[in-house]
DNA sequence: TAGGGTCACAACCGATGGTTGTGGGTTGGT
DNA sequence: ACCAACCCACAACCATCGGTTGTGACCCTA
């Protein structure tokens, strides 16, 4: 179905389509007239269109030619974006976000929407654990990570910022006991199935969840391999039994006709502590202008009748 | 300072790294394993980055990789659009709208604004002839333009349905006598200089401007080449005794410090007559989408104290 | 430790895409 | 009316590229 069209080729039409002659574009590409002429007439037969006609002073585009022609800048366009992506030296800003429906994701949306120009890569690595590692070898430039765990220190040349607290919230499916509750106290939920699959031992969120256990009495069940969000919803929705934490900013694909309910939890409510950590002599410009934005934008944080681990870092 | 990129090589990173085996991927795109090794080492040489991590069951993104995947995808998409721009059958709706700032362009933005799935392409033809030769041959959908030339009536398988009558207005420098106007009478306009290069005799537009010429007893010249309208504009603020007339809807890179002045014209406000033509055959679904759009959001025509040429055809 | 899975390297070879040389065709000056 | 000066297209040639097959090194698991 698609053609393999390659991007030199694409460079040459345009080139010749500004220049509107075969011969200037080629000494634009450093190429001879003949190999310009060959090029588009390739490109000619694979499109199953003519871009050109041939004149005694030029080459003009035909109408398929002008509307081929704006999709070939942007793909240029694209092209160079996709190159510059992995440029070691000014590349865009690389930010891991925990995963893509994160709070995190949201603040880094938020970032966009009021620095649009700045170009940016957005990433989900799995723990803070290699966050760190890659924060320490300029693979990336920041990270929004609960931090730290206890028994592990961040390292000396890592800095972080405290820059949200997110509320969790109880998901369950409509004929769960609770479904029909506004909110509910944490120590009402001691009983109760609450089943998260994918949390993997060791990890920053696993910690935070051990902590959460231990201190209210609660049991959360990681078993069974994780399918990924559709299916956690699904079952949810259909079992009556079960119910699953969420961040209360967590921007979820809602299934229809599921009868899903989001029901916050309080007395206290547990929040997850996102920071932003960055690395101490990371010189991207980007970097201070991110930090910049989230120190203006993120409201305070440790609200009276909230809930932490001890072992998160204060701001 | 570009890469040679192709697009066989992209399409083969994004299915390895949705694969997560090179074997899978070479079996999706109906290659060797050994093939697909070579192509992501040459693309990893290229960009010199490493995309992959080899394990023994498989080969896993590094950081750069998933950096680089979001941009590849977007790619490839944008490829098959590039390619799709030129499929005969279902391709996206070609409109033609006279010049990229015109008020017809604007009104494809409306419709694009509130049907974002619809693809478009806009594009920019001469005149009405090879408008009306581009949609009886199939190679356009539609055209925005003024009809009909006195003499050449449309031909019976065009249609066409008048969607918006701009109004002309006067633009001059600072120092120009009529700067100071908030609006003048056509009347006054009789013996200032008014000055429009690029009028090309026997095109539809040229066909009004004589006709406003000889109904009001202007002088317009269209004397010396056409630079642009950059050009146009620095000559227009720079010479008192220069002005020039332009659509009310025209969008204009205003250049900064000209001081330029758009004055209405009134007593009658000449307005120029756009109509959407196109070919009462062309099955293509979006055309009778934008045709509704059209007639639903333009405003009423023939206001009094508005001027066009008696040939223009009625509503 | 044997076996089945992964990817990489080497040798080979046809297709691709560049070069030079040439020819047809329109334009514009003499 | 011709000829020079431009255009682009076609042909022949040839190096490189990008595929194939064959093989080997490696890792995990039974």
């Amino acid at each position: 179905m698609d053609i393999g069209l390659d991007l030199d080729t694409v460079r040459t039409f345009v080139a010749a389509a500004d220049a509107g002659r075969f011969q200037e574009a080629a000494a634009e590409l450093t190429v001879t007239q003949q190999a310009v002429s060959k090029r588009i007439a390739v490109l000619e037969r694979k499109l199953g269109v003519r871009l050109f006609t041939r004149t005694a002073r030029g080459a003009e585009l035909t109408i398929d030619g002008q509307a081929f022609l704006p999709h070939a800048r942007e793909l240029l366009r694209v092209a160079e974006r996709a190159v510059a992506s992995v440029r070691t030296g000014r590349r865009p800003l690389r930010v891991d976000v925990l995963t893509s429906r994160s709070a995190a994701s949201g603040l880094m949306r938020g970032f966009h929407r009021t620095h649009p120009d700045i170009e940016l890569d957005v990433m989900t690595l799995f723990d803070i654990e290699t966050a760190v590692a890659a924060i320490r070898s300029g693979a990336i430039d920041a990270s929004f990570r609960a931090v730290a765990v206890p028994g592990r220190p961040l390292p000396e040349d890592i800095a972080s910022l405290r820059v949200l607290d997110e509320s969790l919230e109880l998901l369950t499916g409509p004929a769960h006991a609770l479904a029909g509750a506004r909110s509910v106290p944490v120590a009402r939920l001691a009983g109760h199935r609450i089943w998260m699959p994918g949390i993997v031992p060791g990890t920053e969120w696993a910690a935070y969840y051990d902590d959460l256990v231990a201190e209210f009495g609660l049991t959360i069940e990681a078993t069974g391999p994780n399918f990924g969000s559709d299916a956690l919803l699904d079952t949810i929705a259909d079992t009556p039994a079960l119910a699953t934490f969420m961040g209360g900013q967590t921007r979820l694909i809602w299934p229809a006709g599921h009868g899903l309910r989001r029901i916050p939890v309080t007395d206290p409510t547990p929040v997850y502590p996102h920071s932003l950590l960055w690395h101490r002599d990371n010189p991207h410009p980007a970097l201070a202008t991110l930090r910049a934005h989230l120190a203006a934008t993120t409201p305070g944080h440790d609200v009276p009748g909230t809930w932490t681990p001890d072992w998160v870092l204060p701001h």
